[in-house]
DNA sequence: TCGCTATATTGACGATGGTCGATGTATTGA
DNA sequence: TCAATACATCGACCATCGTCAATATAGCGA
């Protein structure tokens, strides 16, 4: 195929959609450790600031986060990859770069849970 | 005074109603620092239960937690320390009890920051 | 084919964080 | 005053994570 696609890793079912509202009832252990992944991928600052380039920017390659962003990259690497895994943010590369875009219904699910 | 609160750390200005929503515009580095410290709290799968069984219980002291979570009661304590200082919980100390009742403003502000 | 560019991966280092045993503190009841 | 209970704090250990330099991979143009 032409295009990759880098989404959240397979294996693990789809976290944050896995389980009912916090409030709603007490969260089994299984999702608590799924849904702590997601949460995981939002705590950092760095990677607060890339998803919000990204879902600001609509369509963002990672050689436009470097500056604003001001930090190196293999680091800016790293974290593309961890929001793309969290399934926070979906890559697809076309030619020499890494385009990036929000993936908003995970964004959404993640609302949900904390209804 | 007859009973104590613990709230989250003063001196940080209110994260989470610190700042517009992600996909509102970029994220300033400052505020995405207060921001991943909240997102922080929720990112361990043994906080994320108790902070589900506060929210469903109403109101929870924290010897009722240790069994249904299977940890120490240090370690209980530790992180309810952790959900309160981030503002998720709040806490009011009654005889030898301390208990725990859910900020739902807080888990609301969360939620508006991923709109 | 040969560089140049954009990105990913590796390896290492320091920092942070989860956990628990031991201990300290406060409250209650005898 | 003493013992028991509920919780907090401390100290230590181990795992995980953020970061970057170095290196590898892949695509593109000449």
């Amino acid at each position: 195929m032409a295009t990759t696609s880098i989404d959240r890793k397979k294996g693990a079912a789809d976290p944050v959609a896995c389980c009912a509202p916090l409030l709603a009832e007490p969260l089994a252990e299984a999702d608590a450790v799924d849904l702590a992944r997601v949460f995981a991928a939002l705590s950092d600052p760095v990677r607060l600031r890339i998803l919000s380039l990204v879902a600001t920017g609509g369509e963002v390659c990672s050689c436009d986060l470097e500056a604003p962003i001001g930090k190196s990259q293999p680091t800016i690497s790293h974290h593309t990859k961890a929001l793309a895994e969290a399934g926070l943010i979906t890559g697809e590369k076309r030619g020499r770069w890494m385009f990036w875009t929000i993936v908003p219904e995970r964004l959404a699910a993640v609302r949900a849970v904390l209804s």
